[in-house]
DNA sequence: ACGCTAAGTGAGTGAGGGCTTACTTTGCAC
DNA sequence: GTGCAAAGTAAGCCCTCACTCACTTAGCGT
């Protein structure tokens, strides 16, 4: 007999041991593309546990996008920020630096999001309709109110989208360029670094919502983000102490 | 024996007739998801004549792929505009209709060619560069001809991004509308109706770049844009001609 | 110490995958 | 008409896939 488990888990601890080392396999090569075989050795389990766990590879692909949909935990600290147009700018940039460069939260759990998304959109767009609808109800109140408030604070030009159109097309640039990269090398011939193609987008979204130049020139200080990030961090750590425990 | 293949062949034209009747097949479900069973059914002949011309599966799907590569005739009009903020303007129009609403040039092949650089996307990425770098090929030259253009005419701000990362942002929008809509109804949640969405993108797009808003907020005659998608059918109607015979 | 339950597995099974083979049919040159 | 090359197919072959079964092992309450 091979020592497969290595070591003798409860049936939770298993499950959720599967999910999350089952992940990025089926993010990296689809539903059809990822044999049972491949998945077991991904767990370091054999088949039969698996299907002792979950009746079938459809099941299994189901409880991890159930779990992708849970919300991003950073995501409230959001609505603890003042509507203004410095939140505005934090937003778009926090957006590229999260969906880009991943920082802030779990880099293989966005990429592994992005290409669950995008599967779901190349098939029904179930999950994808799902969880856009998830974001919007997460982010898009803070961001109108930002936009609002800019507006009123006269940062921003008359004759711009509507806000949830602006939040989405923001949206979309970081996705696409995000989606460039998913498989290593990125695919989109930019000019410049990464940095400065981030920092480019974002200026390029801020002018887009219709942002005045006066705003969107100002640089970027990252250590605002930083900071965000940070305070994400000392989260997940958190999160590490109890699942250890 | 039953009737698959009802009229019978030369060779070429058969294997014209296959790749053509198989790339939205494929395009749907990717590479793996698709049995060559499948595949015969589309293509309406059985699969030991699919071998005959294909030695494998992969080796059809790459066929596919090549013929996608192979530069969109209609791109080479754009060449003979003259460079403007106009063209520019056009150029940004065009490039969302074609992606979202699929005017000019076939529709179906337009999706099936989102889709297969998706996929490709979600694996080594290796056609999506291709391809890519084809777009840019034929597309930049006149895309920063008539960017350079509008700013000596004063229409575009100081400050924006470097023309071609300016063009692939403005693609991102695009594309990820596209994308989002390629599951029949479409998976984000946009406020207004899709005309109102793309005419929201498009000046999304030229503030992004920088443009000022005299020139963005001008309503788009689209009058323009049916001239350029006339002008390409009459050439889309001789192509058909000459495939007829 | 000793069951008893739950964790875990090796060795399959049938279905369906890509691909082949041995054959029939069709058009056409003569 | 007849021969023949090319177009076309039915019927599998073999392998891998998702999934199962009969079994062994570890931990734990008594």
């Amino acid at each position: 007999m091979h020592i497969m488990a290595k070591i003798r888990m409860d049936g939770a601890a298993r499950r959720r041991m599967i999910v999350e080392s089952v992940t990025p396999v089926f993010a990296r090569k689809g539903f059809t593309g990822v044999t049972t075989r491949e998945i077991a050795e991904a767990a370091g389990v054999s088949e039969a546990l698996l299907f002792r766990y979950f009746p079938t590879k459809a099941a299994l692909y189901e409880e991890i996008l159930k779990l992708g949909c849970s919300a991003d935990p950073q995501l409230a600290r959001l609505e603890t920020l003042p509507p203004s147009t410095d939140t505005l700018i934090l937003m778009t940039y926090g957006m590229l630096w999260h969906l880009v460069l991943g920082v802030l939260g779990d880099r293989q759990l966005t990429v592994a999001r992005q290409r669950l998304v995008l599967h779901s959109m190349m098939e029904d767009g179930e999950y994808a309709r799902f969880h856009f609808a998830d974001v919007e109800k997460q982010i898009l109140t803070t961001y109108t109110a930002s936009l609002r408030a800019a507006e009123r604070a006269g940062d921003v030009l008359p004759g711009g989208p509507a806000p949830a159109n602006a939040f989405w097309f923001g949206c979309h640039v970081a996705s696409q360029i995000a989606l460039g990269r998913l498989s290593g090398e990125g695919v989109y011939p930019y000019q410049g670094d990464l940095e400065t193609v981030v920092t480019e987008a974002a200026r390029f979204i801020l002018r887009g919502i219709g942002l005045r130049e006066s705003v969107v020139a100002v640089p970027f200080e990252t250590q605002r983000l930083a900071m965000f990030a940070n305070c994400h961090q000392d989260r997940a750590a958190e999160a590490v102490c109890v699942e250890d425990q």
